[in-house]
DNA sequence: GTTCGATATTGACTCGAGTAGATGGGGGTG
DNA sequence: CACCCCCATCTACTCGAGTCAATATCGAAC
């Protein structure tokens, strides 16, 4: 940037500078400008092109984005819906979504549905007026409603499904063979009476975690612990610690449903002054960064955020060239710390 | 939505619906469909009306979002520039603007900068090619690249400035303020040998929180504790609790600038075996989510998310409409939990 | 029965960029 | 010297929606 041109080349002009500010001051035509800026479907001499880089230089001009969109009928941008962005497991794979779509040039716009159904589906409308490219939605229900998406005709990937819907993408992890490494480790701990702290969301079906908690204890041919239904949240977590400590048959170890029930788990616990691993071993699901700073740092079920968060972005922008829907699911990996009894 | 009518009409043509194939449809001219569908510059009859908003309904039309900012020269999106969604205070915000932001109608585009100036700095062009509305921008640097900005010329709120840059609008804390508060809380409980766990971030200049720090040491005519200078992240904070720890005058209370770091601290300080608040108190400073449910829950220094993502938002479209940038500065509170001493 | 008026509707132009098809100019070959 | 061809460039139409100026259309009043 030469400092000394650009205050005297300032804003020529009242509004934003255009494609035909740029072509009348090089002394070309606009078509020139795109083939240009596009690297266009022609080629301009190098001369010419040398005369418009330095017109857009010099002007500072920016195609605009919409008028791109219009043409192109792509905003090179996607959608992501998910219940709450502070949710650390959310924020972990907001973080990855959006690096995937930058790398492949998109932007993303971020929505949070609240656990609301209603928002959730002004949101999916919302975002279909935007024209957006794709929409990655982590619904609130286990079985969201898909037909704004469809009469939308969005590419769209939904997110932690475990059921295929036919006509879209999805990617998830195994919840029950995750749920189930989870609760043999306890086992291989010597525990016999292991607790659930299982989060619950708007739809009633069961989760795989659950599933899997279950499989795991029946295949040691042990009993079933108490559970706990509250929220994915650290209240829920919270409240959840505190109805299994009061149980009549106190479990020695919980699985958590995510990290954050698990930290609130974790508070509910060390305010009975009960030790964890101790007296009480505890572990998790999901694999954010929390369940590393905890106290006791937390022995968590790993997803694959990175991988998951590229292949939704693949998909969706694969989708734009016409491949078909695929239903993937990714392996979960336990990740141990102190929370379960290790070292 | 009438079931029995959609299947029958569903996907009448090839590509998405416009508002020509609403007016044939509704045997009327486009201008009436935009009239309608906008409450538009003239009135429609009810009769008319009513065939319009039929036809709406029965072909499942969405304006172009595209066509309408090309045509109103407003994208009704606002950009949001963070070091890292992750971590939990800027997810706090990124939530809070999100909010604002859909309240006024507007989406959100989120990027992270994760640290890293270069990518600050394309985050801010790519945002500005977008033709959004206005950016938010949380900085890595205390004193922003401004230039990219302004060139862009687009309405920006800097997040988190001390200091006014002329020609934008500024949202923050009193940072000395509030770090005062907390300190002074701690001597309250008659600690006379009081640590720093400081954040430090690219550029080198001084954090008000340090000030303040300091300030109400020297106004309670005490010495100051050791400094710990590291990120402001988890890591960051469990470094800074092994160093305090193993300082030559171990500090009997640590105020630490993030949730985050104090966080990280407390779990340097269990494995050290050593007690919170027994042994050493701690104030940390952002009010965040995760302060509530470590152990022991934090008292920290809770900044107004939700009033600052209001003003930043309000700033940005205010601007649209020729307001004047304004420099704001937001009153911090202290939450009184546990880790300091309280009960 | 004509004219005025109010109201409802339409045609046509605009935003800014992509690109096909038309047009020009320069060099090489016969 | 005439011809052709190729490459560089331009003209002009397109995307979908907002909106003003120019019409219909109808009823009421004289």
């Amino acid at each position: 940037m030469d400092s000394m041109t650009s205050p005297a080349v300032q804003a020529p002009r009242g509004g934003p500078v255009t494609r035909k500010d740029v072509a009348r001051y090089a002394g070309v035509s606009t078509a020139v400008v795109s083939y240009v800026v596009n690297g266009g479907p022609k080629k301009v001499a190098p001369a010419t092109e040398a005369k418009v880089q330095d017109a857009i230089r010099v002007l500072g001009y920016r195609p605009n984005a919409a008028a791109r969109a219009l043409k192109l009928g792509s905003s090179e941008t996607l959608g992501l819906i998910i219940p709450d962005n502070t949710n650390p497991f959310f924020s972990l794979f907001a973080h990855a979504v959006e690096d995937a779509a930058a790398a492949l040039g998109y932007a993303l716009v971020l929505s949070n549905s609240d656990g609301n159904l209603a928002k959730e589906r002004r949101n999916i409308r919302n975002l279909a007026a935007r024209q957006v490219d794709g929409v990655l939605l982590a619904s609130v229900l286990f079985d969201p409603d898909l037909e704004a998406l469809e009469t939308a005709e969005i590419p769209a990937v939904l997110l932690n499904q475990e059921h295929d819907a036919p006509g879209f993408n999805s990617i998830g992890v195994d919840l029950a063979a995750g749920a189930r490494i989870a609760v043999e480790h306890l086992i291989g701990h010597g525990h016999t009476n292991i607790g659930l702290a299982m989060g619950t969301n708007v739809s009633g079906s069961l989760d795989g975690r659950e599933v899997g908690w279950r499989q795991a204890l029946q295949e040691a041919g042990l009993q079933e612990g108490p559970i706990a239904y509250n929220g994915f949240t650290w209240p829920g977590g919270y409240l959840a610690g505190q109805r299994l400590l009061a149980s009549v048959n106190r479990p020695t170890a919980i699985f958590a449903t995510s990290d954050t029930q698990a930290v609130g788990l974790l508070r509910a616990i060390h305010e009975a002054g009960v030790a964890v691993p101790g007296d009480i071993a505890v572990v998790s699901f999901d694999g954010s960064i929390e369940s590393e700073y905890s106290w006791p740092p937390l022995t968590t079920v790993e997803q694959p955020v990175a991988a998951m968060a590229e292949a939704a972005v693949a998909a969706l922008v694969g989708a734009r060239r016409g491949e078909k829907p695929r239903h993937r699911i990714f392996p979960t990996k336990l990740l141990v710390r102190q929370s379960c009894g290790c070292p």
